[in-house]
DNA sequence: CGTCCATTTGATCAGGGTCAAGACGAGTGG
DNA sequence: CCACTCGTCTTGACCCTGATCAAATGGACG
């Protein structure tokens, strides 16, 4: 196994300000991962043995509940870590993670957590801030759940996509993984149908292009003109 | 102006493990503020010039959105920190803080928050843990609103404040606070007409009690059944 | 005693879930 | 290369949960 090159971490917000030897160090502690699309990257109530970085892909968490309905709590993207099982003082996951394609993953052993928090205070107060980060993200999604018509969650889960992955194509921004009906659905709190009808009506309007497992905002001015409740004439 | 006394902070567990004259030195740092029921601690979008600890009383959280409604984030009990834009990395208050009952704080300067967290370790950690719960119980709230019915919702509501609040009566476990429907109904997306209705079938079926901005679980193990979906024969 | 809220309750209605079929397209194996 | 299969997506019909609209009731408090 060839050494993990100190680029791959450089330049990361958790991992500023840390000497070319101190990166070294971290990332002998690592394993780099090969995650195949549709696999786990971990499982949730498992126990929390690693902690990652996703290098290249896009995960998506998904918390399922007793009775088997899904609900995706967030997409990971490049330079995000995952699984910060110990960040959040639990000792198993308390969600999925699942490969949304072919992924490449840092993972360290769960209990060095502790040592690289107090050796890089830098590490400890960037994952903090993201755990606050996230925070903040998930209670303006409890905002939206109980106040927005699925109408509006819908074109905002789709502008938060466009937002973190988009790419520009010569027909719009392009949200740059698979992603199903369903997985909007399991995303909003709706079901597919409803997501279904929603994107085939703007459509019409000429605010998105959508196919298979696939979705481009065309006007994303338009969609965050729905997304805010300013009903759109045309 | 009367010292404020160690014994007020001292067990609580931020401050866990700290030295008498600690939390002298950090006491000299905090002012003590009575907040009238019905004033708010800290407004949304406002400087967070301070961070607080309740010692006394309870202080509803709410978001409001752009066009006026509201959505209660969490109660916070005595003992509990709020307002700590910082360990999210804001200069600004995500939410506002209203007494729901006359209430005592402590206030600290925001600025002064490196420094206690780099000074006493155990504060920082142990915040940073209160960030990471609050995260986790936003996330279950994101799974409910999106999975679950309203009663279902209604019910776990209530049972989340009955664990976090609730003192024995004779009549069962009184929420201890003043609560209206339209609280309730603003924790969990719904109205007030239908938070009432609830609560009357339950109070036929002898599951609650409750009157004006009062409520009262007389039965939690029915009214857990109940929020699991498991319907309930009587 | 009067006023102001919180609450209750009824009537109506629509957003969106559920049920049911089918169409479409991509990958597979013969 | 084609037929088949499986998973995704579309679309229609129907219905139910819970929002909305409207009024009246009942306490609490000045």
């Amino acid at each position: 196994m060839s050494r993990l090159d100190r680029s791959l971490i450089a330049g990361l917000p958790m991992f500023k300000g840390l000497a070319p030897a101190d990166l070294d160090r971290i990332l002998l502690q690592a394993r780099s991962l090969r995650i195949a699309k549709d696999q786990t990257v971990f499982e949730q109530e498992g126990e929390a043995q690693s902690f990652f970085l996703l290098l290249d892909g896009h995960v998506r968490v998904v918390k399922t509940t007793p009775d088997g309905q899904q609900v995706i709590v967030r997409y990971i993207s490049p330079g995000e870590l995952m699984g910060i099982a110990h960040a959040l003082g639990r000792t198993t996951y308390p969600a999925s993670a699942i490969a949304a394609v072919d992924c490449v993953v840092l993972a360290w052993p769960d209990h060095i957590w502790p040592e690289l928090a107090e050796s890089f205070p830098s590490f400890g107060t960037g994952t903090y801030k993201t755990v606050g980060t996230r925070l903040q993200e998930t209670q303006s999604r409890v905002v939206e759940l109980a106040t927005e018509q699925v109408e509006q969650r819908v074109a905002h889960a789709l502008l938060r996509l466009v937002k973190q992955t988009g790419r520009k194509t010569d027909e719009g921004i392009l949200i740059d993984f698979p992603i199903s009906r369903q997985d909007i659905a399991e995303m909003t709190g709706t079901t597919l149908h409803t997501v279904s009808r929603l994107l085939t009506a703007w459509e019409e309007k000429g605010l998105v292009k959508s196919g298979r497992q696939k979705v481009t905002v065309v006007e994303p001015h338009r969609l965050f003109a729905l997304a805010e409740g300013r009903a759109d004439k045309s």
